[in-house]
DNA sequence: TTGAAAGCGCTAACAG
DNA sequence: CTGTTAGCGCTTTCAA
């Protein structure tokens, strides 16, 4: 783990006046050498200070156990903004750190990533869009990696992932009565978490004879919410589901400035939970998505993988149902 | 960049019939080859996949841009907690990238960090203790760092942090009157900006003929906190300084258990901010810390240092004060 | 018991 | 114009 220059094992020896064999078995408790050599050369490589370096050890064992982790591209506050990240990458880097891997910080961008000159072992990804470029550069590179979430595009080997399909089937069901058109609103780019979300909803709707309309918001200004909840609420739909947690309190917000109450006027749910939901001014219903757990399997996942174990099978991560005043139960 | 075994720049010589210099200088531009003979060997190392070992750069460069991000203690919630050290790690590792920088996530933990073989060029603590033992191992293995905040027990060289010295005073100055005691609550291991804290503070008692009391609060756990409140305000101090944002709430709703009121009965305030002191039940005056700009800061110091300039001056960044309901100003 | 040498993959002198 | 060679720093046969 050095990094100045200078002290190589050669300086060793030479101060030692042994060969470099002899120091590297020294050091390394190998070679059976007589304990009165042993000692010196210990004193010596302590005198000079010399550390191996890990670089060349690198060399030989073709790997130093670096573990990349792509959240989201460079540029944007990633783990300020977001919980979700935040506890992904905790959970994830001491996962790998216990284990003697060390986790690298990557940019969700391939441009900067090919800046980069480092000898990944393996990488983390989450949250890839479709025909993700940063996947098809691992593969091109030859890193191995696992996804949480999946490229919708990509016959993709390995991923793990939240149950969200099943998780919003059955806080939909739990919520929202039979016969209710609801309009589930996204935004920014397509990720398969949203996908499934979706077809979570397919499935209550077909089951309950309702039906899902999709909107799209360009953006999270003021403007662009406030025209999907008037597109939305004029046409009498009688639940939003919102893509993510901060989604979900923009469309809160512009409801309030609009007189419009959840649940009273419409029901309010969200896809992904967060602590400012249970704090909102109306707590608002959510899957509770479990990112340390996913996190820690995925750690260890690639670990396998960079041991030398095939390709991990594909999984999900049953969840939790929060149900909150913005779409309270209507069972029971 | 690669990682998986295989395909040499000799097998890429081989494929192409020439040497492997000719390779390496086709690849890289180097050397003035043929136009045909360069497109011949790219041709080549394309078809079979060839990707130079970022390993073997590191070991001829000696260094692959690996910087290390020594956050706090392994085992800790790190970055969902804390929003300073979430806004560092996210600020830090943009700048760290866009230079061609890695940064690696390492724990602030001696035991962890050796049992891992990174080839470091430099790295950033945060945080660090008295006598830290990070530091010590960093120096052992001349890895060269920036601290944010400092190790108070070392002569440190290269460190960046807040003035929050000069930010308590000022936010005492506008908020408590004079000839008030001064409750200072503190918790955990001691760190630099508490010591600048309370130095400021003893400063703006000195100016305004107060004084300042310290109090310890073991842990974080109701009982503790209780204990610090009623003992502080069982001898009548006037105001209460907390060592950051989440003892503050501690303090406020401790405070509220026992019907006391801020700023009615007690001024509080807390020495960090975070947005959860804006949205408390009486929101929390408070320094505004910089943790973008030092984060930003500092990683282009350890860019400087890694790129041979020597180390870096120590610089305090100065702080705006808000100030909020639990104390609000007392001038005009 | 110890050492010389090969080799990990690459680039830069230096020859040819 | 292109190839040979000498390292970068280390470990591991294989000889001595």
């Amino acid at each position: 783990m050095s990094t100045k220059r200078k002290t190589t094992i050669r300086d060793v020896a030479a101060a030692a006046g042994v060969s470099v064999t002899t120091v590297s078995d020294a050091l390394s408790g190998k070679g059976r050498l007589p304990e009165e050599t042993r000692r010196r050369v210990q004193s010596e490589a302590e005198k000079l200070g010399y550390r191996p370096s890990a670089i060349a050890l690198g060399l030989r064992e073709r790997g130093l156990g670096l573990v990349g982790l792509c959240i989201t591209p460079a540029g944007e506050a990633i783990l300020t903004d977001v919980g979700y990240w935040a506890t992904i990458v905790t959970h994830a880097s001491q996962t790998l750190l216990s284990e003697g891997l060390a986790p690298v910080l990557l940019p969700h961008n391939v441009d900067l990533l090919s800046t980069l000159k480092v000898p990944l072992d393996g990488a983390i990804v989450v949250d890839p869009l479709e025909g993700d470029p940063v996947l098809t550069f691992f593969e091109r590179n030859r890193v191995r990696y696992i996804t949480i979430g999946r490229d919708l595009t990509r016959d993709n080997r390995s991923w793990l992932d939240d149950d969200n399909a099943n998780g919003l089937l059955r806080l939909l069901q739990r919520t929202v009565p039979a016969r209710t058109n609801v309009a589930f609103v996204t935004i920014g780019p397509l990720k398969s978490y949203v996908v499934d979300a979706l077809n979570g909803a397919n499935q209550w709707a077909r089951g309950s004879d309702s039906s899902i309309r999709i909107f799209h918001a360009e953006s999270s200004d003021r403007a662009d919410i406030g025209h999907v909840v008037s597109s939305a609420l004029g046409q009498g739909f009688g639940a939003i589901v919102a893509q993510h947690d901060r989604l979900a309190l923009h469309l809160l917000s512009a409801m309030t400035e609009r007189g419009i109450e959840a649940p009273k006027d419409v029901r309010l749910i969200s896809v992904t939970d967060s602590p400012d939901l249970e704090s909102a001014s109306t707590p608002i219903s959510a899957i509770r998505q479990r990112p340390a757990q996913l996190a820690e399997l995925t750690a260890r996942g690639i670990i396998e993988m960079i041991r030398g174990k095939p390709d991990i099978e594909k999984t999900l991560l049953p969840l939790e149902i929060v149900i909150r005043k913005s779409a309270p139960s209507i069972v029971g």
